[in-house]
DNA sequence: TCGATTAGTCTTGATGTCGAGAGAACGCCG
DNA sequence: CGGCGTTCTCTCGACATCAAGACTAATCGA
């Protein structure tokens, strides 16, 4: 037993990559309980509530998917009455997407026991080591996006 | 602004997510340039590579593909020259997925620039820094596991 | 004011992956 | 030795996403 792991570069990756992919699935197993077909769904519905009418693209970057995917899942969530498009008031080219009270009562509900959920995956740390995990993630973040620019 | 971020289990799986995804197109497009169209393609032969010839559900296992999609994968693999399907001697139900020389050579070479394209990702840490994000990343992917078993 | 550029949305076609199921082979157990 | 559940690979249909292009509207410079 080697009391260093192997911390190279790919291997952090790896670790980062295997942990995601695990929370990742837990994630989408909680979402799937809550009645969502897929995690894109609930993004879309969890943005609107947290950061209010969207117009389509705003929505994309957010979530990180390409306009052509955000009109879809907008179809399918206004298939269901949960969001309506209403064409902004101040810029013709703009669709803005709302929540209806029926999607937001939704998402209200089906947020505050995601979020239980994911409080789970974390409960084991210390406020020290959330800290910590959280510093560390946020800089090697920034530093990918720095090299994505480059 | 306050000195303590918010630490809480949704946010941290934002941040973590977040930067996964940074990470994930830097990887994507250091794969691209090395010419291989799909991150599984190259996955798939890393694979082959440290852990030698396997069976296709066992590559899959590894990266986190059905079998169905490794088929697709190991297919393009083949029609490129760089991997052969051979019977296994022992067991007539399973094809083993072999390197060709031209396919060793390749992904050889592949990963070596990759890896050093994934340590400039990590390059501004210490090692105690390095240390302590794969500790923390590992102990929160065998808790995803434990919940996802449960 | 007019023309060109930019921004925003939606449509369409292609693609990689998944999920379920079929078929073959294995191995255990009675 | 014979049956039965299991394991393995592949096929096929469905699907979410993406990428590129079309179209409309706004903006900015001349």
């Amino acid at each position: 037993m080697s009391e260093n792991p192997d911390t190279s570069g790919p291997h952090l990756w790896l670790v980062w990559w295997k942990a995601y992919h695990s929370i990742e699935k837990y994630d989408r197993q909680s979402i799937q309980k809550l009645g969502f077909a897929t995690l894109s769904d609930f993004a879309v519905l969890e943005v609107l509530l947290h950061k209010g009418p969207q117009p389509v693209n705003s929505i994309g970057r957010r979530v990180l998917l390409t306009s052509g995917s955000i009109t879809a899942a907008v179809d399918r969530a206004e298939a269901k009455g949960l969001v309506e498009r209403r064409s902004s008031p101040t810029d013709r080219r703009v669709v803005e997407v709302h929540l209806t009270e029926a999607g937001q009562e939704l998402i209200e509900r089906a947020f505050s026991k995601h979020a239980e959920a994911l409080e789970e995956v974390f409960a084991e740390f210390s406020s020290e080591e959330r800290d910590t995990l959280y510093r560390l993630m946020k800089s090697v973040g920034k530093r990918a996006d720095d090299l994505n620019r480059a």
